[in-house]
DNA sequence: CTTGAACCTCTATCAGCTGTAGCTTGTATC
DNA sequence: GATACAAGCTACAGCTGATAGAGGTTCAAG
């Protein structure tokens, strides 16, 4: 029987943290001591370090509820699981080349700066002035 | 003389995000008619452009508060604006890299799944398992 | 003068946690 | 069995950066 506190430190998740994945059904209600106190077993540390690595992955809370109901009925197809990983692939792949447009500008930016005074400024002309950039880059809404 | 509206659409910011800005202090408060309503001028709307533009690029909040304080004194030098500039560059570099580890590992795990049954799907098999990552891959506290 | 689009304030909500206050429990040591 | 104290508990506030909705008021065109 695995105290909180354990499984913190075994997943390197925070003790808030697994509380809040119990509040919000991610992880099943722990069974309790006779004080009151949650008692873990293996399978909830399975699942625990299934949601971090998903985490890690990037993938949604909502995701990783998806993938998790999947993973406790082996039987289906697993094509949604795949489906799910690919969405998330997609998107990763778009915050990407969003980055890399916003990397773009800021280097500019910075390399035509050659640090005289705030009235001269090329860092504060381009944000003043978007007409002024190269690329579309959007990083509201990523 | 601007009404909200006004601003709202030759900015693109939603009328909400504008009074938000206000309520925080990034947008000065704005003067009003008789009956209670805002009315802008152009400064007003070249320092939402601003805010705007800078989000757009990526920079917090806070980063763009400086920002803006900055603009505000021309006589200053600007390496502090050049500084917050690099400061953003090299997180943008590092939230890139760090996609592009998520994206090795997405793509292995998609390519080697083949649609067989949950049971042994290559996708929640990586998920349940660290140890068959490749690459040190962490979108946690981005 | 009437209409109705646009404005107002206030409050709640989202993801995904994190931190704090104030109290209780479990366990090791004596 | 007593004691100390780390680790647990609940409840709630706060973070970023907005966004949505309710319910009411004002402005400007016709």
């Amino acid at each position: 029987m695995l105290a909180i506190g354990t499984l913190s430190r075994r997943t390197g998740t925070k003790v808030q943290t697994i509380r809040y994945y119990e509040e919000i059904g991610l992880m099943n209600e722990a069974g309790r001591t006779a004080g009151g106190q949650r008692r873990y077993d293996e399978k909830d540390l399975d699942r625990l370090a299934f949601i971090r690595h998903s985490r890690q992955l990037g993938f949604s809370l909502d995701s990783i509820r998806e993938l998790l109901d999947l993973a406790d009925n082996p039987a289906q197809s697993c094509s949604e699981a795949d489906s799910i990983a690919r969405r998330q692939l997609g998107q990763v792949e778009q915050r990407i080349k969003r980055l890399q447009a916003l990397k773009k500008e800021l280097r500019r930016m910075v390399a035509e700066c050659d640090g005289d005074s705030v009235a001269e400024c090329k860092v504060l002309e381009v944000l003043r002035d978007h007409s002024e950039c190269l690329t579309e880059h959007n990083e509201i809404g990523a």
